[in-house]
DNA sequence: ATACAGATCGGT
DNA sequence: CCGATCTGTATA
């Protein structure tokens, strides 16, 4: 499989994070490598989006990388306990990302359960197997990866993403985005995406696809 | 120096 | 619904 090179990354975040799904995130840790299927995404596009940290240009340490080129992490803790990733979309000075919302786990579930649950693979059950990574919150938490990964180059073999290959047909879902009821007019616009039907789309699902 | 909110999650 | 838990950010 191929990894996306920094062109992938240089569109809006809307056409990114269409692009994204079915992708795969990898990490490389450890001498061991972890990886999911991206399922659901969420575009930030930034100034004129009040939902987005980077929202009227708001430039601070935390979403400098938002303001640099496309490509790279952009991870940020939340609530005093979660991480969550972000890969930075459009130009320089257009500090536009994407939020990864979910993964369908492909390798490394061992390592992941152990990250989640503090336990072997084989002693989860199914309602823990499907809770592994679908959250933001929880697949990095599955992944290993922390706001320390924050500015990392995805172009680079630490952590990138991987071409699906010969992907199976999916329907694309385009609704509304979780979690940012402070966010005025920007609450109805219509910038997640997933993949329906897949099992691993975050459960907490409050919204209403678009007809279209 | 201090205050406070948050692109979440898991348990009630 | 509620609380955990702590960093980034704003204000002074």
């Amino acid at each position: 499989m191929k990894k996306l090179e920094r062109s992938f990354y240089n569109r809006t975040a809307i056409e990114v994070a269409k692009g994204l799904l079915g992708k795969y995130l990898v990490h490389r840790v450890n001498g061991r490598e972890l990886s999911g299927k991206i399922v659901e995404t969420e575009a930030y596009m930034g100034p004129d989006d009040k939902a987005a940290h980077s929202c009227s240009n708001r430039r601070t340490k935390r979403t400098e990388v938002m303001f640099g080129p496309p490509g790279y992490a952009y991870v940020y803790l939340i609530y005093g306990m979660y991480s969550c990733m972000n890969i930075v979309a459009s130009e320089v000075e257009s500090p536009q990302a994407v939020l990864i919302r979910a993964l369908e786990p492909v390798k490394g579930l061992e390592d992941m359960a152990k990250a989640r649950y503090h336990k072997s693979l084989a002693d989860c059950t199914k309602k823990e197997l499907l809770g592994l990574t679908n959250g933001p919150g929880k697949l990095c938490r599955a992944m290993g990866i922390t706001n320390r990964d924050s500015g990392e180059d995805l172009c680079r073999n630490r952590i990138f993403l991987l071409e699906g290959g010969m992907e199976p047909e999916f329907e694309m879902v385009t609704t509304t985005r979780i979690n940012i009821d402070y966010a005025e007019e920007a609450i109805h616009f219509p910038y997640r995406f997933y993949i329906n039907g897949n099992r691993y789309v975050s459960v907490r699902d409050r919204n209403y696809p678009f007809s279209g």
